[in-house]
RNA sequence: GGGCGAUUAGCUCAGUUGGUUAGAGCGCCGCUCUGAUAAGGCGGAGGUCCGUGGUUCGAAUCCACGAUCGCCCA
């Protein structure tokens, strides 16, 4: 006989069946097909967040390559033109950082004797190194993105498209440079800005030194502050003390000042507020140094000075700390910076010079024990802020950096936001809290591979800001001629001429925040205010070779212009959600993307946070060949968007067996329509009407709607759950009930399983795009249908029949009901019994012949059912809004029984007469019944045998037997058998062509002494 | 200190607008099916729904306060 369909293994290989049709897809142009498909179709407008191609992609990152790329697959079902284009971030600290480690160069001096012009063409190889294999890796996720033609915002278009955004805020004044205290790398020499530092990762618990200092005081002989210091380094610099001027101080017997409060058990010899201290003069601990020279000490108020922990009294170094800079600001304090770019201390700190933070520690300790100031030393374990891209422990200095004032933005991005969908809806909350609280944008970094910051501060006051390629061109007095890109070390060389005073101007040295890379792309990318679309024309610069992307008109731009759609982790909110909506409403006026899908963290399968080094991540490459790259995006999808995720082998593994009903029920069908020789027929759903089969026809229905709603509010959790529990109708409902059927080839039943099978791979192929797309083709054949379930479109489905599918539960109910009361009798399921009678769901009478299979019964009766006991409760719902507070009381008389039936489902109960509408009504059963009941629906088995039963269920214990002896001798289901019975049996034969059909026996008699089979 | 979340079975998590006896998967125990079988079905054990107070006829759900954990900010 002709096989239609080809055989499913038992169990799907995953990673196999997806490496053929990536292969497939290839060849086949299938990707291309469909954006043919869909062109000129509505447009959905996603916007890649860059990934930095710096190292090859995790599994944290599989979650947003995941999310990213099932809705532009549903949204490609529905029909939409979408643009596909793929970002990689290409500049910055996080390259930069990487290929020093590369090199082996460990400071920017190596840096600079290795060369600019070397290091930055290193960086761009380096980038095109991730890059290919970062797209390798999500193509092999299954990611459809126009792979190729990518952006890149190393381009000299991303890089001018960003000076024009700066020009835009020079203009508009907001662009200073300011003179702070920041958080600074020693190791990578730069300050960081507060939003990439941000995070719990990127602290460390470090040890370090605890001290106690005493600062003597001035003119009062005997008597010191003691301070608490755990950065001994920044004591040369020390030139006040804080005090809280609300809180007592006291003098102890060693003659040191504290807080009362932490000096709970030394002997005091006076008292003082924290007011009477202030104003005092000290000896600063190390004042013979030349950087110390004419600085006066003193006590100054401090109202956050902490009396949880030190002395509560706080040393203050304004040039080596945030809140000490602030404070000196206030109250005109000396600021003393005593450490350079690599964290060394400078001239004017005598032997300390040129040694580290870390190196001064013995000395410093030593230069307090020898002028007796050091009251105690230890070491304190605690969480101390580390580089977030090389984990150096960070200080502070004081810098010039620049900066964009927040505050004439901070407004409008509030409003930007409140027009935002965020799903889910507290991420919008968070954005809020952070555009509240954002300060001034620390965009200048001190290193090599990066923005060049288009800023020429002339020596006659005027900052000039170039604001594009074409006007450095016309400006530069020379160094054009050697400017192969817009990086440094080209771009040092050119000169331009000052608009203010027409002297010669250079560059400052700085390159810009990483972050102001990534949020120009919704115009870099999309050719704002471009007259003319440029081929290639985001393939500029260090991008140059690698990618084809164009650089597209305005009319483009306007087209596609805010994204409908963007979607990342939470640390974006700080991040590029932030920087985007900075620069496009700075330059545009409006929210650059309407709606956001936002997920926490992938964590490993013990909740703990992946780190290489405690060996407990796994690499992409690793878990895609070890579980699929479907059962990954199952994974994912199922995940709850704003609860961290447990990734690990252990969960995959129960994701894929579970997804192998799916293919147990695709299984099922092939069996059966190869050996009836069957064909399906492409086209509209079943017209059947057999119950079941139109029954399914609904479910499936309801899938695509329930699905369509959940796609649509951006939630795959409700997605999968959804195909899970149709997958879980379709074989323990559908299939179990109609299995005679399709062993009888029935074409109804196999076109109906067909076409919900088909319906149902449809729905979830933007979720598994493989298992969906293998199964399609196994099962759809070619010429009239499409030949991927992804160019297959949604489901074109009637709207579901609800009233159908409510009947089926209710049946289902029973049905179930009624298996409990079996399993309570102890009467074996193989055993008919005479009839059933069902209380409560009069209207699925229309099913009592599937309930009878159901339960193995011979009749089914819908009526009350004869009870020993009954059991009457308030319909809660209808009862509670009429009764009130009397509620209780009535509630109280059913369940203790007091109550009176006046027929008709009608009762009294404490005065009031409550109609059937009102009370749940259930049964305890009499002698010879097992009934079970729930919510007003009872279920009744009349447990008598009599011969007749008896017979048929020896009749079906003796057909179980001869399945498994078939079973045992490796028969093939299709086998045809002749069957002896032991005599004993003999009068089993009245039932002969039962016991025939149900063995496939062709032959059965009663001879002998067991039961037999052979083959025929 | 302010903000945003979370807290439900041994584990991982659902629980829509307040409604009866709070669910699922996994794990455990027992039973069952044997024409989906490297599957399937049924049942059981296992819960102070974080706590306290309030609103309500009725609260896992709404409100207030508190606890613990996570995150963001200061």
């Amino acid at each position: 006989m002709e096989q239609v369909f080809v055989s499913l293994p038992t169990v799907p290989d995953h990673p196999g069946l997806e490496r053929d049709l990536l292969e497939r897809w290839e060849e086949e142009g299938t990707f291309e097909r469909l954006r043919e498909q869909n062109s000129g179709g509505p447009r959905f407008g996603f916007m890649d967040g860059p990934i930095t191609a710096n190292a090859p992609a995790g599994v944290h990152h599989g979650i947003g390559r995941t999310l990213k790329d099932v809705f532009q697959r549903y949204k490609a079902l529905r029909g939409f033109d979408q643009r596909y284009q793929n970002g990689f971030d290409s500049q910055g600290l996080h390259v930069e950082v990487q290929v020093e480690k590369a090199l082996g160069l460990n400071s920017k001096r190596e840096i600079e004797e290795f060369g600019l012009a070397e290091f930055a063409r290193r960086c761009r190889d380096f980038v095109a190194e991730y890059a290919a294999i970062q797209t390798a890796q999500f193509k092999r996720l299954g990611q459809w993105m126009d792979w190729g033609n990518d952006y890149f915002t190393f381009s000299d278009t991303n890089i001018e498209y960003i000076w024009r955004f700066l020009k835009e805020c020079h203009r508009r004044e907001w662009l200073y440079k300011g003179h702070r205290a920041t958080q600074w790398c020693p190791r990578c020499g730069t300050s960081l800005s507060k939003h990439e530092q941000a995070g719990d990762e990127n602290y460390a618990e470090l040890e370090h030194p605890s001290l106690f200092v005493r600062f003597p005081l001035k003119g009062r002989e005997g008597e010191s502050l003691v301070v608490w210091t755990t950065t001994p380094w920044t004591l040369p610099a020390n030139v006040a003390a804080a005090v809280s001027p609300e809180a007592e101080y006291v003098l102890t017997a060693d003659g040191e000042w504290r807080a009362a409060e932490r000096a709970a058990d030394a002997e005091v010899v006076r008292t003082a507020s924290g007011e009477e201290l202030l104003g005092l003069e000290y000896d600063g601990p190390f004042d013979d140094l030349p950087a110390q020279e004419g600085n006066v000490h003193r006590v100054i108020p401090w109202d956050e000075v902490s009396l949880d922990e030190g002395t509560g009294i706080v040393h203050i170094a304004p040039g080596a700390g945030a809140e000490d800079f602030e404070l000196g600001r206030i109250y005109e304090l000396p600021v003393l910076t005593p450490i350079d770019d690599g964290g060394r201390f400078v001239s004017g700190y005598g032997a300390l010079e040129g040694l580290s933070t870390d190196e001064v520690v013995e000395p410093v300790v030593a230069a307090l024990e020898e002028r007796g100031l050091l009251a105690e030393r230890g070491t304190i374990v605690h969480r101390y802020p580390v580089c977030w891209r090389c984990r150096t422990p960070l200080v502070f200095r004081v810098v010039d950096d620049w900066f964009i004032a927040a505050d004439g933005i901070r407004q409008p991005m509030l409003d930007g936001n409140a027009t935002v969908e965020w799903t889910p809806p507290q991420y919008g909350k968070r954005m809020d809290d952070w555009l509240r609280n954002m300060d001034d944008w620390n965009i200048s970094r001190r290193r090599y591979f990066g923005l060049p910051l288009p800023f020429y501060p002339c020596g006659c006051g005027h900052l000039n800001v170039i604001g594009s390629r074409a006007e450095l061109e016309e400006r530069a007095v020379r160094g054009l001629d050697r400017l192969e890109e817009l990086h440094r070390p080209w771009i040092d060389g050119v000169v331009v001429r000052c608009e203010e005073c027409e002297g010669e101007v250079e560059r400052i040295p700085e390159v810009g925040d990483a972050w102001l890379d990534a949020g120009i792309v919704h115009f870099s990318t999309l050719g704002w205010q471009n007259p003319t679309w440029v081929e290639h024309g985001n393939a500029t610069g260090a991008a140059a070779g690698l990618t084809g992307a164009d650089l597209p008109d305005h009319a483009y731009w306007e087209k596609w212009f805010p994204a409908d759609w963007v979607t990342e982790g939470r640390a974006q909110i700080r991040l590029w959600f932030y920087s985007q909506c900075f620069m496009a409403i700075t330059l545009d006026g409006r929210q650059p993307y309407r709606k956001v899908l936002t997920y926490e963290n992938v964590l490993d399968e013990t909740g703990r946070e992946m780190h290489k080094s405690w060996g407990n991540a796994i690499e992409l490459n690793e878990a895609l060949e070890r579980m699929g790259a479907d059962s990954m995006r199952w994974v994912y999808c199922m995940q709850n968007p704003s609860q961290d995720l447990r990734f690990g082998y252990g969960p995959a593994e129960e994701v894929k067996r579970r997804l192998l009903t799916l293919w147990n029920s695709a299984g099922f069908l092939i069996t059966y329509a190869n050996i009836a020789g069957w064909r399906p027929e492409w086209g509209g759903e079943p017209s059947s009407k057999h119950p079941l089969d139109r029954w399914l026809v609904a479910r499936t229905a309801q899938l695509v709607s329930d699905a369509e709603r959940d796609y649509e509010r951006w939630w795959t959790p409700g997605v999968t759950a959804s195909f899970q529990a149709y997958v879980e109708d379709l074989s323990n409902w559908y299939i179990r009930r109609s299995r005679r059927r399709f062993w009888d080839g029935e074409p109804a039943a196999l076109q109906t399983l067909w076409w919900g099978l088909a319906q149902a791979l449809r729905v979830i192929a933007p979720v598994m795009p493989f298992l969906t797309d293998h199964l399609w083709r196994v099962l759809v054949p070619g010429e009239e249908a499409p030949g991927s379930v992804h160019l297959a479109g949604w489901p074109d489905v009637p709207p579901p029949d609800e009233s159908l599918l409510t009947d089926v539960a209710a049946v289902r109910r029973v049905v179930e009901l009624g298996r409990q009361a079996r399993a309570q009798s102890g009467i074996k399921f193989r055993q008919p019994l005479r009839r059933v009678v069902v209380q409560g769901a009069d209207d699925v009478s229309s099913h009592a012949g599937e309930i009878a299979e159901e339960l193995s019964v011979k009749n089914v009766e819908f009526g009350p059912v004869e009870a020993s006991e009954l059991r009457v409760k308030p319909n809660l719902p209808v009862l509670g809004p009429k009764l009130g507070k009397e509620l209780g009381a009535v509630r109280a008389a059913l369940e203790a029984g007091e109550f009176e039936e006046l027929g008709d489902g009608r009762f009294r109960v404490n005065g009031y007469e409550l109609g059937p509408d009102e009370v749940l009504v259930e049964r305890r059963g009499k002698e010879g019944w097992a009934v079970a009941g729930e919510d007003g629906l009872t279920v009744a088995l009349d447990l008598s045998l009599d011969p007749e039963l008896e017979l048929e269920g020896r009749v079906r214990d003796l057909i179980h037997s001869v399945n498994a002896l078939r079973k045992e001798r490796g028969l093939e289901i299709t086998d045809r058998i002749e069957l002896t019975l032991p005599e004993s049996d003999a009068d089993l034969l009245a039932h002969e062509d039962w016991i025939k059909e149900e063995t496939l026996a062709e032959k059965v008699e009663a001879d002998g002494s067991e039961l037999r089979i052979s083959k025929v």
